[in-house]
DNA sequence: TTGTAGGCGTTATCAG
DNA sequence: CTGATAACGCCTACAA
């Protein structure tokens, strides 16, 4: 591999001066310029990223978190963060951090020992504090979840209204029985949908009742057992609203194992918009969930803060309803 | 952030002292060993990455060439690579082709560029030469192709004995008249899955009949088209087999609004046992595809060739039945 | 076993 | 506008 030194011998000018023209320094002859342009040529010459790191502390490499890749949610985000990142010439290196905390601290640090000149984190596990102390290392961009202390940084999804959505439309259609299959507990994401799907409930003059309430941790398998223990309640319900589509996919299957007929017996509505929602049968009404958007903001974010950019943010992003074929219009009775 | 020059001098050692220590050399004193040790902790050094590159011309990194990650079956293939990767301090930068000769070539230059140890490739568009090209230039492993002249490097699905067993396994069931929607005829897996196929019916028998093909390129709505298309015709099959499961997921929805019973007029079986498989209705019977065991693999190749590990490898792996809801035993007529 | 010195390929600073 | 020269942080002969 061609290094500097030799385009520089080969040009007939110093090494300063092939650095000046490799880096568009406007201030360099246009003869020396040619001259080198043609050495570089010839020599086939790459400059040494690493040399170039080492010299002027920047690696132009960003670490994204996340917590697995093998499900199209963060497929869809890393998609979304590779290509604007690498039209600025910027790498991404991954790291999975399975829904954990060790694991997931042991991810960043393992990205912060790469040099990565700021982290993209999708974090389950750590809590807020750990991200504030985290951005004092480095810069940082924080996909669904809203710290406070973090502002700039955060790009989320409109939780608490996309789950308001979700039971509203369900209302407009007719249904008053509405039961609920929630993400767990101590998620942030989670119990503002939950919250949401209160506020509909409330602002029709509908009681929310804790019977008609499961708690689930977002697995297919939870929408099985959700529905399960949901009918074996003394309580009717004409419509589910499940806090992702996994869970209403689970909680399809499960119904149709129930031998209840979809959409007429129960309306279902899922939550994200993921792949699989229009594969299920009947195709699955749910809330949208722009992820691809914010992976691209929140690589613009980084491209803003590190690298001098003027890109327009948005950090805040609406869920929308995605209409398909899973609800059916309740007869007035 | 602390060098190693202050760690010595905080130890009262030189810097290759420390040097050593930190690269787990045994011939060190204990006593400085631990002066070093002590040093390093007190001031929270951490070498950098970037220099012992340059130094010792290493990234520790390896470049990965999708043509997608929004899809599940890449998401599983990046999730086993990082993984293996990352247990033995490499990182995994990936970068995507888009199923596009120009962006693929651009990918990997810009991989290239990045000074990756190797790449790990999973190409649609390059030709063959092109990567035997590729190979001379720095070590490569191979996904999902088989290439004469880099055997070694390549770990690939048996598509031929897939596609037979799918057949197969409708011909057990009782079934004779099976269509057939094929991936583009230009992709060697697409034409060996094909090729599977034929030699089931030959075997059991029955005439092949290009009445009962139709070619798609691997998409949902391929699936949708070419059931269509199948059913237009004046022939009959009471089995149908998708090279892919996308296609499998289309042909089920397009059966659905032909007023088709699933699996009672139509038994179906895919390929690939993509993450959608058992979330469509009926759960899709289809074929296993490890991609998972390959990216693992194709990872543990890059560690034995450039980092002088010793794995075990396998080259080639099996495609088995995936036995669900979608195939249904042919009453004998 | 330990330390000294040179090199890895760039960029940046300063004279000229 | 151009060219020495010194970083950048670490590794590795080689010498002690």
């Amino acid at each position: 591999m061609a290094t500097i030194y030799q385009v520089a011998e080969r040009a007939g000018v110093s090494l300063s001066t092939v650095s000046r023209v490799l880096n568009g320094r406007k201030t360099v002859n246009p003869l020396l310029r040619e001259k080198v342009e043609k050495a570089v040529q010839e020599l086939n010459y790459r400059p040494s990223s690493v040399a170039r790191s080492l010299a002027n502390s920047r690696t132009d490499s960003i670490g994204v978190l996340v917590a697995e890749l093998h499900t199209p949610f963060f497929g869809e985000m890393m998609q979304a963060i590779e290509m604007t990142l690498r039209a600025q010439d910027k790498h991404v290196i991954i790291s999975v951090g399975h829904n954990d905390l060790a694991k997931e601290l042991d991810a960043v640090e393992f990205l912060i020992s790469r040099n990565c000149d700021a982290l993209i984190l999708h974090s389950e596990a750590m809590s807020d504090q750990d991200l504030v102390a985290l951005q004092s290392r480095l810069p940082v961009s924080i996909i669904n979840r809203h710290v406070k202390e973090l502002d700039e940084a955060c790009f989320c999804l409109d939780n608490e209204s996309g789950g308001y959505s979700a039971t509203r439309h369900l209302i407009e259609q007719g249904h008053k029985d509405i039961a609920y299959i929630s993400g767990p507990g101590n998620k942030a994401d989670a119990m503002l949908r939950l919250a949401g799907h209160k506020r509909a409930l409330q602002e029709a003059g509908i009681p929310f009742s804790p019977e008609s309430l499961y708690e689930g941790r977002f697995k297919e398998e939870d929408g099985i057992n959700g529905l399960k223990a949901l009918l074996a309640k003394d309580i009717k319900f004409s419509a589910l609203v499940c806090a992702n589509d996994w869970m209403a996919s689970g909680a399809m299957s499960c119904a149709r194992d129930m031998g209840l007929q979809l959409p007429e017996d129960l309306s279902i509505v899922g939550f994200d918009d993921v792949v699989i929602a229009h594969h299920v049968y009947p195709k699955l009404t749910t809330v949208s969930n722009p992820i691809y958007e914010m992976g691209e903001m929140a690589a613009k974010h980084i491209l803003n803060k590190v690298y001098g950019q003027k890109h327009q943010l948005q950090h805040l992003y609406d869920a929308e309803m995605v209409l398909r074929d899973s609800v059916l219009s309740a007869s007035p009775d």
